[in-house]
DNA sequence: GCCAACGTTGGC
DNA sequence: GCCAACGTTGGC
């Protein structure tokens, strides 16, 4: 999951009461799909710093509530309103995530890029931008080894 | 700041 | 349904 560390790090993450927040803001259908379809509580996830000096995975936490309304898409002030979206009928979803670790160093995203075994990451595949991807087991495995 | 690679919007 | 125009993302 991605996040520009100038709006919400995770150093942020790890600061939150109980280290836990809503991950609000994902206005991408295929993105709210998988939040929708395949984030469970418990599931890991790797954190990372987008739009910044070092892009890179900087470190781990979990899923801990499932897909709810992203309440955020409902206030007219906030950044992320969308008049589409309803109490009533949601269109947006969020789930809750809570820190795990920060990693020793940055996994850098020139890192990832030069490794043959993450050839197949969602993250590095030309042009993909959304802010939420799957990430396989063997994947997982090969970056944590990473560190 | 540049620009590639998207996704969205809206006229037709 | 097509597609041009526009807005956004995010690396560099």
């Amino acid at each position: 999951m991605k996040s520009e560390p100038a709006e919400f790090s995770i150093d942020d993450l790890a600061a939150r009461p109980g280290q836990i927040e809503h991950w609000d803001g994902v206005r991408n259908y295929q993105a709210r799909n998988m939040i929708r379809d395949q984030m469970k509580v418990g599931d890991g996830l790797l954190f990372y710093h987008s739009n910044c000096a070092t892009p890179g995975i900087v470190g781990q936490a979990e899923i801990c509530r499932e897909a709810y309304p992203d309440f955020t898409a409902f206030d007219p002030g906030h950044p992320h309103y969308d008049a589409a979206s309803s109490l009533e009928s949601p269109r947006w979803l969020m789930v809750d995530v809570r820190f795990v670790r920060k990693f020793r160093r940055t996994i850098t995203l020139a890192e990832l890029k030069e490794r043959p075994e993450l050839a197949g990451l969602a993250l590095i595949r030309r042009g993909n931008r959304l802010s939420v991807m799957p990430v396989t087991a063997a994947q997982w495995r090969f970056i944590l080894s990473l560190e």
